[in-house]
DNA sequence: CTTAGCACTCTCATCGCGAGAGTGCTAATG
DNA sequence: CATTAGCACTCTCGCGATGAGAGTGCTAAG
C-alpha cells in the first residue's frame, strides 16, 4: 500500500485523535484542531482516498472518520516511528525492581503492576521456564511417615514442589543421601535423559525420578507456570467497554489459560526474546478480541529460559507508549533470568 | 427484629425471586406467580411493614419491592437455613483435586476456578501460610560466582526463594555443609529464635540468616503469599453491573492488594477455620463493594498454616449455594495442608 | 490540483404521550 | 378484627416525532 506524504499526515492525524478522543473527527474539524494549512475539501478527498483504501472508516453516512484495524497496522508498522520510555520513567522502574530484592514472584507481580499502570490496559506476565527443561537441583524432606516433601529446581530458576507418597518409611538420612547422589547424577540432564536413567536405579531412587520427569514434562509447555495479571479492571475504563458484554467477553478469554495456552504458541514462536508483536482486533482468528489490541513480548535467555509479557487494551490503545514499556520491562526481567541462573 | 411467620414467608419469597429475576417484585405478581393463598391487598399490608422494618425497599414510588441490605442480612441470617452441595457436586470437585497431584499452586487455581465456577462469581485463594511463620528446611545451590539459590521451607508448606549476593566466591560443598548445618539447628524454630541464633555465627551463616529471617517475616503478614483469583469475567455478566462504572470501581478493590490485606485482616481475624463470614454491600464500611457482597471462608490448621478463600458477586447472589461451596473447599484444601505438613 | 459553496443525509438528544405495573386507602365482609 | 375487593393515583418505560448539528459528496470556479 503506498500512500502520499499528505495522506500519510492526514491518517496519522486521524489515528491519534481518535486515540486520544474515541470520536470519529471530520474533514473540517481536522483541520480546525490542528491547524492545516490545506482546506477541509482536499481533506475530505484524501480521507475519501484513505476510506477507499481500507484504512479509514465512517460508522454512519455523516460521521467523521474513524481507523480500521487496517488503519492501526499500517500506522503501527510504517507511520509510527520507534518511541522510547522518559528516562526519568526507567529510573523509576528501575528502581521499583531493584527494591523487590531477587524473589521471582515479586518480580513477576510487579512486571504485572508496572505494565498495568503505565499502559491503563491490562497486563499479563507468565513465570519464566526452561525452553527445555533442565535438572538443576533436588531436595527431599521428610515430613512424617511414608510421605516426602520433593523440592525440584530447573534450569532458569523454576521451582515445584510435590508430594511424593513412599510404599514404606524412610529416613531423613537416607533421603539426604539419595537428593545427593541424584544431584550429581541428573545435573543438567533433561527430561529424556533422567526417564532413561530410571532404568537402573532402586525403587526409591525410580519414584523420585518419575515425579522429576513428571514435572519437567509439566514446565515444558508454554504455559506450566504461573500467570500474572493486572490491571483488568483497567480495561473496563475504555469508553469501548461502556458495553459490559463486550467487556466480558475480552476479559473472558484473558482469564482462561486454555485460551492464553493457544495465543502464546500461536506467536510466541515467531517472536524473539527482546522483540515485540502486535495483535491489533484479533486480527481475524479471535472474534472475542475484536475490540481489542494486544501487545506481546518475550524475555529471558533463548535456549535457557523465557517467558512472555504482554497488555491487552482497546484497539484504540497508545502503541507507541505501550510498546516501549513491554519492551524496557522485557529487557529488565531478562536480566533477571540472568540473574538467577549463571551471568 | 421480629417477624411474623407469614412476613417471613413473603420476605423469603421477594428474596428468592429477587435473586432469580434482578427485578422488584409486587404484590400482584408475588400472589400469582407462587400461588399464594391470600389476597394481594394482605400482602401489599405485609409489605408495607417489612418495608417500615428497613428489610425491604421500593426503587421508586410505584414499581414492586426489593430487598435491602438489612434484608438480606435478615435473610442470611435467619431464613436461609443450612444447605449443602449435592453429593455428585461433592465428588466432582473432589475429583478435580485429587487429580491435581500435591502440587500447591495447582490447588489454589483449581480452587479459585471452582469457586468461581460454582458461585458464578469473582473468587479468590491465598496460598497457606504459617500464622508464625516456623523454619523447616533450607537449601543452598551456588549458581556462578558469589550468586547463591536459596530455597527456603517453612512449616505449611510455603517455600521462598531469593538470591544472595556473597561477599567473596564459596564452593558448593561448603554451601551444602553450611545449609545442613542450619537445618539441624534452626529446626522448628521461629523468627525471633533465629535471629538470635545469628549473633554467635560465621559471617556467611550470618548472612544466611539474615536472609531467612527476612523472608520469614514477610511471610508472617496476612497476605504475604501468592493471591490467585478466577472469574473475574463472570461478574461482569451480572445486571447490576450493567453500568460499568461500578464493576469498575468492585473489581479495582479486588484487585488491589492493599485492600485485600485490609479487608483480610479486619475479616479473618475473627473468623475461625471453617466458619464462613459474609459481607453484605459493603457493611457500610467500603464504599467501593456497595454494590457486592462477599463470602469469606478460611481453611488450614490453626497455629501451623492457614489460608483464605472467598467469593465476590452482586449483592444478589445465591448465599445457599455459594456459602456450601466455599465452606466445602475450604475443607478440601485443608486436608492438603495437612498432608503437607504431618498428617 | 485546490477550494468555496451548497444541498443532502444521518445521528442524537429531547419531548410528549399512552400503556402497564404497582401502591395506598377505603369500605365491605366473614 | 383481620382480610379483601375496588378504585384513584403515581411513576417508569418504550415509542414516535422533531429539530439541531456535524459531516459528506458534488459541482463549478480559481
Amino acid at each position: 500500500m503506498d500512500l502520499g506524504e499528505r495522506q500519510k499526515i492526514i491518517l496519522t492525524l486521524v489515528i491519534r485523535d481518535y486515540i486520544e478522543n474515541a470520536q470519529p473527527i471530520g474533514s473540517k474539524t481536522l483541520v480546525d484542531r490542528y491547524g492545516l494549512l490545506i482546506s477541509s475539501a482536499t481533506v475530505r478527498n484524501e480521507m475519501s482516498a484513505l476510506t477507499e483504501a481500507g484504512l479509514l472508516r465512517q460508522p454512519h453516512t455523516s460521521a467523521g472518520r474513524e481507523p480500521t484495524e487496517e488503519g492501526y497496522r499500517y500506522f503501527v508498522r510504517q507511520l509510527m516511528g520507534q518511541t522510547d520510555l522518559a528516562a526519568q520513567t526507567k529510573r523509576m522502574i528501575t528502581h521499583q525492581f531493584y527494591q523487590a530484592g531477587h524473589d521471582v514472584a515479586r518480580w513477576m507481580r510487579l512486571a504485572a503492576s508496572i505494565l498495568a499502570h503505565q499502559s491503563q490496559g491490562a497486563a499479563l506476565v507468565t513465570a519464566p521456564h526452561p525452553e527445555e527443561a533442565r535438572f538443576k537441583h533436588i531436595e527431599l524432606i521428610s515430613t512424617l511417615g511414608r510421605q516426602v516433601l520433593m523440592v525440584l529446581v530447573m534450569t532458569g530458576g523454576e521451582i515445584r514442589q510435590q508430594v511424593l507418597a513412599l510404599a514404606e518409611p524412610v529416613s531423613q538420612n537416607v533421603l539426604s543421601a539419595t537428593a545427593a547422589q541424584l544431584n550429581q547424577t541428573c545435573q543438567g540432564l533433561a527430561t529424556a535423559a533422567i526417564a532413561s536413567l530410571a532404568l537402573q536405579m532402586d525403587a526409591l531412587e525410580q519414584d523420585v525420578l518419575n515425579l522429576i520427569v513428571e514435572e519437567m514434562d509439566r514446565s515444558g509447555t508454554v504455559l506450566g507456570g504461573e500467570v500474572y495479571r493486572d490491571g483488568i479492571s483497567n480495561v473496563l475504563a475504555e469508553p469501548e467497554f461502556a458495553e459490559v458484554e463486550l467487556a466480558r467477553r475480552a476479559l473472558r478469554v484473558f482469564e482462561e489459560r486454555t485460551f492464553l495456552q493457544e495465543l502464546l504458541t500461536r506467536t510466541i514462536l515467531t517472536t524473539n526474546v527482546g522483540g515485540v508483536q502486535v495483535l491489533i482486533g484479533g486480527e481475524g482468528t479471535w472474534k472475542e478480541l475484536r475490540e481489542c489490541s494486544i501487545v506481546l513480548g518475550r524475555y529471558g535467555v533463548p535456549g535457557l529460559a523465557t517467558g512472555t509479557l504482554g497488555v491487552l487494551g482497546p484497539i484504540r490503545m497508545s502503541y507507541g507508549h505501550t510498546i516501549s514499556t513491554v519492551r524496557f520491562v522485557a529487557d529488565l526481567l531478562s536480566d533477571l533470568v540472568v540473574d538467577m541462573n549463571l551471568g
